[in-house]
RNA sequence: GCCCGGAUGGCGGAACAGGCAGACGCAGCGGACUCAAAAUCCGCCGCCCGCGAGGGUGUGAGGGUUCGAAUCCCUCUCCGGGCACCA
């Protein structure tokens, strides 16, 4: 490094450091990021100026291994943003906070014997240490940890409300539970049985109420996996049946859970996606999650004998129109009707592909099933299989069209209603199960000509083999054959999600306790007065990694002194039991934004007003949230889904003032980098390798291989914050990162381009200050009319692209300006030094005051909060534009012409440029045209 | 298999509404300053032909629309991401 003779005042990692430091106490001295709310704890006596704006970053999970450079791309970008629209005038809302609770506090706490939550402060007090240096504009009042006691309280308050709240389908939208128990009670709407309410037992009353609410517990199936000894999400497990954590074993195991009901609100949630102004891929991913899909429920009377007894196969279709082509069916191996329809024996004349080998169909159908629950989603997608149950089912609206029944794994439990009926003519999967148990094809839509026999056709035509349908297109028979069930009672339409209710509990210590007790008939809520429920301290808290065969387990139980509990509830004092789960992560994440806008209110989760101020559209038609949310991709579905579905409840039950969370969103691309594999295949460390593309990279004299991946510890090729603020300062680092890219796009990390963000820096420098003598090189004369004028169109693109978040470009365009100056070499003229300044200010703040305070002495205030600079339109527009010429879609040359010059003036000067003229070369003009400004074509 | 993105110099990228392709930065080359080096400043920098003026060619490939296409349309290739027996 040569800083040892460099001039003294240069600017330079040292310098920055000097700068970056001192101006950091001061802003933290004078509170200068505070935001004041119109009233409150935060309410300020300087008043609301201009209008509100509210940007946030997705916040971060405080992890023990500290930061690399990619993490805090996107919390540069929205910070310049943010003090773009400070300058710009407007009452901004930025501040950080922490997704504390979760997995990897409570491994570690394993590990080490050391209990989550000083895992956890010392993590996040770290994890600040390294994003403070990055000199962020937060109101650092409004930060909060989910972990914090005073914001579980809430987040348990949010679950309460959900509870207490039922989904009125004729409303479409949540409503009180107490208004629901009004109509039963007042026979407003009438029981299931019919009973009068007063009639049900009190557990009768219980059952059905909490049947209702949109937080319930149900026997679902659940992922239990033994070795992190806790249950996971369905998007917690691999697509290979493994835990996402660790990738360990998962079991399907049932078990009683907390389920929330967000199934309810699908229209909504995909109806509303129309109104974000989100990235459209996130949008498409959210659509296909929900997987709306339109079809038909029909009944198939089913039976094990031709007098024995029937059972109703209830499948869901969209296709009803090919009903006609079913010649076998289908259950789930999960299937309630499976046991019901198992026959005794084989019915005689059974092939034997179809018995699985086994003497009798229970046989066949046990040994199917116990091999299906051992096998992972994966295994069984691979090919077609089943056994016959030795049933028969008849096509509706057919006397004597009976198929028959199977159980097969490539029906899934999960989704429709676990049964489908197999028209192998139109369906591929069917067709495949159908050949491979030799059963019959029957077209139900006339394929074209030239359609494959051997496949099955999904496309348009008309209805063949189909009885009434005959003839009929794809939709018209679709129509009629709805029309037909509905009549004869075999079916109805229906619509069918892919989405299933979420699973909200899971068995760990560190997560929100959920606030329910249980008596004898189930769940029982706390009453608000009684929140937060704390968690207990617990000293053998560690999960534990338990057998294969265990069943699920929370730690919570073994506190037994906290699982007992006597309270008085209403009606005296009883015993009750605690419930033991707690929430997933997602919990704390689903409101967080809230409580940023009134994070010290002990009465409300947020005000009221101070909601309605921050979040409110100022369009009628608008959906409010947050202006501005930043964050990676990968929380596309869950995080952002989860947080929508909690925020319609709130918004149904009159907590907040619009239906979405998130107005605006922007997935900030990824930073990745290079890493190096040596001849066994191994990495080596990236910052130890030489060499380039052309002439090769080499390691210890070893030709090694280049990649590019993920930053991390894994391949050998993080770049922390620290070691750039060591060699460049942070605002070098802010610069570098925002010049890399557009914000939405991955980019390569390369050290060694840094420096050209620091040299520009130092050109900007050099041209205020001296770098000898430290005294101001700023010249008072006022610049000539083209630096004017370069200025303005500066300040103009700047502005527009700062708007833009178009920040490389911004970047670029000061560049031009300052290369200029440099060009000029005799300082800056004050006017511009001035502008330019504050243009630089949202970018690399610590730099921009420093030269700030240098320009208008050590009183002048902030440059934060000075105007960003306004274009002069006068500047913009020049009196003679240089124009370029072609002749027959070729360039021949440039004339220099008066702005307003027209079609004629402007073709003649181009017919004057002696290249132009020679290629026109006396041939007729046949086209002629002038794009004022922009171009002059020529066609010869 | 289906659904989204993307492809521009040696590299990152720019060209915002169909109008000068390659702004700005990195790397590279040349020059000034220096005893020398570093730093700094000035200049060059897609490819081919030409001493030059200039000409040809060029935005993954092929075709089309247009006076004019990196940009719009069709076909294809490759890369990245998401979903994946969803009836």
């Amino acid at each position: 490094m040569p800083d040892a003779d460099a001039p003294p005042y240069r600017y330079n990692a040292a310098l920055a450091a000097d700068i970056e430091a001192r101006w950091q106490a001061r802003w933290d001295a004078d509170g200068l990021y505070e935001t004041p709310n119109p009233l409150g704890q935060l309410a300020s006596d300087r008043g609301l100026d201009g209008p509100k704006l509210f940007v946030m970053d997705m916040f971060p999970y405080p992890s023990g291994s500290g930061l690399h450079v990619g993490h805090p791309l996107g919390y540069i970008a929205t910070d310049v943003y943010v003090r773009f629209k400070r300058m710009a005038g407007f009452n901004v809302l930025y501040t950080m906070g922490f997704d504390a609770f979760g997995l990897p506090a409570e491994e570690h706490a394993r590990q080490t014997g050391q209990h989550p939550r000083i895992n956890t402060e010392s993590n996040i007090d770290n994890m600040r240490r390294q994003l403070d240096r990055l000199g962020l504009g937060h109101d650092q009042r409004r930060g909060v940890a989910t972990t914090d006691v005073d914001y579980y309280r809430w987040t348990q308050w949010i679950f309460l409300q959900i509870f207490n709240s039922w989904f009125d389908p004729d409303a479409r939208r949540a409503r009180p539970i107490a208004e629901l128990m009004e109509e039963f009670s007042t026979a407003a709407r009438s029981t299931p049985d019919g009973r009068a309410w007063d009639d049900l037992s009190e557990a009768e009353q219980r059952e059905l109420v909490d049947g209702h609410r949109l937080a319930y517990v149900a026997d679902a199936p659940v992922n239990w996996c033994p070795a992190l000894g806790t249950v996971l999400a369905n998007e917690e497990v691999t697509t290979q049946g493994r835990s996402e954590r660790g990738n360990h074993e998962v079991f399907k195991r049932p078990l009683k859970q907390w389920m929330m009901r967000i199934t309810a609100y699908a229209d909504r949630l995909l109806e509303d996606l129309d109104r974000l102004d989100w990235p459209e891929s996130v949008k498409t991913m959210q659509r296909n999650w929900i997987g709306r899909s339109e079809g038909a429920l029909i009944s198939f009377p089913a039976s094990t004998s031709p007098d024995g007894p029937m059972s109703d196969i209830e499948v869901f279709t969209t296709r009803p129109d090919t009903l006609f082509g079913t010649t076998y069916m289908v259950l789930a191996p999960e299937h309630p009707l499976v046991e019901e329809l198992t026959a005794e024996a084989w019915p005689s004349g059974t092939p034997d592909s179809w018995t699985g080998g086994a003497a009798t169909p229970s046989e066949a159908v046990a040994a199917y099933r116990a091999r299906a629950s051992e096998m992972s989603d994966a295994d069984r997608s691979d090919s077609k299989s089943g056994v016959f149950l030795g049933a028969h089912a008849t096509v509706p609206f057919t006397e004597s069209q009976t198929v028959p029944v199977f159980v097969a794994d490539y029906v899934l439990m999960g989704y429709g209603t676990g049964a489908v009926m197999g028209v192998p003519g139109e369906d591929q999967r069917d067709r495949e199960f159908a050949e491979a148990y030799g059963l019959p094809v029957v077209r139900t839509v006339q394929p074209p000509p030239d359609h494959p026999a051997d496949l099955a056709y999904t496309g348009e035509g008309p209805s063949i083999n189909s009885r009434f349908l005959d003839g009929l297109d794809v939709e018209a028979s679709k129509a009629l054959i709805l029309e037909r069930l509905q009549a004869a009672g075999f079916g109805r339409s229906t619509v069918n999600y892919r989405m299933r209710d979420w699973l909200f509990s899971r068995q760990r210590y560190w997560g929100e306790p959920i606030p329910i007790v249980h008596d004898e008939h189930g769940p029982v809520a706390l009453p608000e007065d009684r929140l937060p429920v704390e968690l207990p301290e617990l000293v053998d808290w560690a999960p534990r990694a338990l057998a294969r065969d265990s069943e699920p387990e929370p730690p919570l139980g073994r506190v037994t002194e906290w699982v007992d509990v006597e309270l008085d509830l209403g009606g005296g004092s009883r015993r009750y039991r605690r419930e033991l789960n707690t929430m997933p992560q997602w919990a704390g994440s689903c409101w967080y934004y809230l409580r940023y806008l009134d994070p010290r209110n002990d009465d409300h989760l947020v005000d009221p007003d101070v909601e309605r101020y921050w979040m409110a559209d100022p369009e009628p038609s608008g959906v409010g949230g947050v202006d501005l949310y930043v964050g990676g991709v990968e929380h596309a579905v869950l995080h952002l889904l989860y947080a929508r579905f909690w925020h319609k409840v709130l918004y149904d039950l009159g907590y907040v003032s619009g239906p979405e969370p998130f107005k605006r969103l922007i997935n900030q691309g990824y930073i990745q980098a290079y890493a190096f594999k040596d001849g066994r295949g191994i990495y080596v460390p990236a910052d130890e390798v030489d060499g380039s593309l052309r002439e090769g990279f080499a390691h210890d004299g070893q030709p090694v291989t280049r990649e590019l991946g993920k930053m991390g510890k894994s391949l050998k090729n993080s770049v922390t914050p620290d070691d750039m603020y060591a060699s460049y300062g942070a605002d070098t680092l802010r610069m570098y990162e925002m010049f890399m890219g557009p914000i939405d796009q991955d980019r390569p990390w390369e050290t060694r381009s840094v420096v050209g963000s620091q040299r520009v820096l130092q050109r900007v420098w050099r041209n205020v200050v001296d770098e000898e003598t430290g005294e101001l090189r700023v010249i008072d004369d006022g610049p000539d009319d083209e630096l004017l004028r370069l200025l303005h169109r500066t300040i103009d693109g700047v502005s527009s692209d700062m708007e833009g978040m178009r920040f490389n470009t911004a970047i670029a365009k000061l560049t031009e300006l300052n290369n200029e100056l440099t060009k000029r070499g005799s300082g800056a003229p004050r006017e511009v030094a001035d502008a330019m300044i504050r243009m630089l200010a949202p970018l690399v703040p610590h730099f921009a005051e420093e030269l700030w305070s240098r320009l208008h002495g050590s009183d002048a205030g902030s440059v934060t909060q000075t105007e960003f600079p306004v274009a002069d339109p006068a500047l913009l527009v020049t009196d003679t534009v240089e124009v370029p010429v072609q002749v027959n879609g070729k360039l021949r040359g440039r004339v220099t012409l008066p702005a307003d010059a027209g079609e004629e003036a402007a073709v003649s000067a181009a017919l004057a440029e002696p290249n132009v003229a020679a290629h026109v070369d006396g041939r007729e003009l046949r086209k002629k045209l002038y794009v004022p400004g922009r171009m002059i074509t020529l066609v010869v």
